[in-house]
DNA sequence: TGTTGTTTTGACCACTGGTCAATTAAAGCC
DNA sequence: GGCTTTAATTGACCAGTGGTCAAAACAACA
């Protein structure tokens, strides 16, 4: 009866972003449907169409911003005050808390698999643990092991794997996620130079 | 035009579990389906549902199976020869091995939250997670923060979570497993006593 | 005004988990 | 043998999913 909205209301990417950015919050990945999102924008699903090719495409445009979030908050502590053993222990300790707070955004980022999502995905997750083993070396006195860094990046991420099952924010495990930082970067410590 | 089967070819949970439990070999848990099961069975999707009451259900009674073979397997390793420092070694590798090599069983026991799976299962994982730590402690000297043990299940739950991405079998992240359990084995050693 | 291009709709597809009245086989009983 | 009860099965149905696409309606430009 009423195809095309007036120009008023065009639908645009953006807009569509910041939807399905607002129910991702609280839902996750398979919980949100491209029709609970075209409902609250008062459109079509098929017109979410339009703008992404599927539902990973979308939700793919909503984890960049999320790659990017977490690599500037690496590197606020890096660029911050403070001692190098403190802020690696600060490293481990807000990793640990975007994952934990931000629940669905890091499942999309770090847990769904290939076939899933884009292999944009997976490329961005790199450069992210990149990212991520830089900064541990710049923290460190010594010259680390490239398969310990990546062992302590991977006992991380199975926190936030595993805590996500019980906890619904980082507060709620922050105890638990201290002594297994300290136990990350005792391992680290004591490893032996390269 | 024909309910109920002849007796010869009656629905057991046995039959589906056992269906089940072959497509749940290649595919994960979202991607079984009560209808493929039941095609796979000849008979309705329907009928399922009177020897299950959900998918969540059915997908349980499997992984009942699957924490006792895990459990065993560590006990394994522990009445086997060897020293315990070797032993160690050995559980933590085989833990990873099974969970790479079952990697759809290994989703269900230990990465599905909380409501898409029955509590049941997370019972069933904490009395896993017990026996693990008893196992390790058991093969260690020292005596062991209860936090530190904790922290290398999540470590080694961390490796399995990060890899199910990349591989398919143990074998491919053979290597690296062993470097993960070496890492975790040495914070392991060198943490203070209790 | 007409024509062209862009965006939206809504019907449609094939799928999912789940429910339930109706039907039929088997089992128990006389 | 028949007669009744009970257990199992069916298949239509529900509400939902991601995805497609011809048709319709608006916008923009000639």
């Amino acid at each position: 009866m009423s195809p095309r909205k007036s120009a008023s209301q065009e639908l645009t990417k953006e807009m569509i972003i910041k939807e399905a950015r607002f129910q991702f919050l609280e839902k996750d990945f398979h919980q949100v449907s491209m029709r609970s999102i075209a409902k609250n924008l008062d459109c079509s699903h098929g017109a979410l169409y339009y703008h992404f090719n599927n539902k990973a495409e979308l939700f793919y445009a909503i984890i960049e911003d999320y790659f990017s979030t977490l690599n500037k908050l690496l590197e606020e502590v890096v660029h911050g005050p403070g001692e190098n053993h403190e802020k690696l222990h600060d490293v481990f300790l807000r990793f640990i808390q975007f994952g934990l707070n931000h629940q669905s955004q890091y499942e999309l980022m770090f847990m769904i698999r290939n076939t899933e999502v884009d292999s944009l995905s997976q490329e961005a997750a790199n450069l992210s643990y990149q990212k991520f083993a830089q900064t541990v070396q710049s923290l460190t006195p010594k010259d680390l092991k490239v398969s310990n860094i990546y062992s302590a990046f991977i006992a991380l991420h199975g926190f936030v794997a595993h805590y996500r099952k019980y906890v619904n924010r980082f507060e709620e495990a922050e105890e638990a996620a201290k002594l297994h930082v300290e136990f990350i970067i005792h391992a680290l410590s004591t490893t032996a130079q390269l």
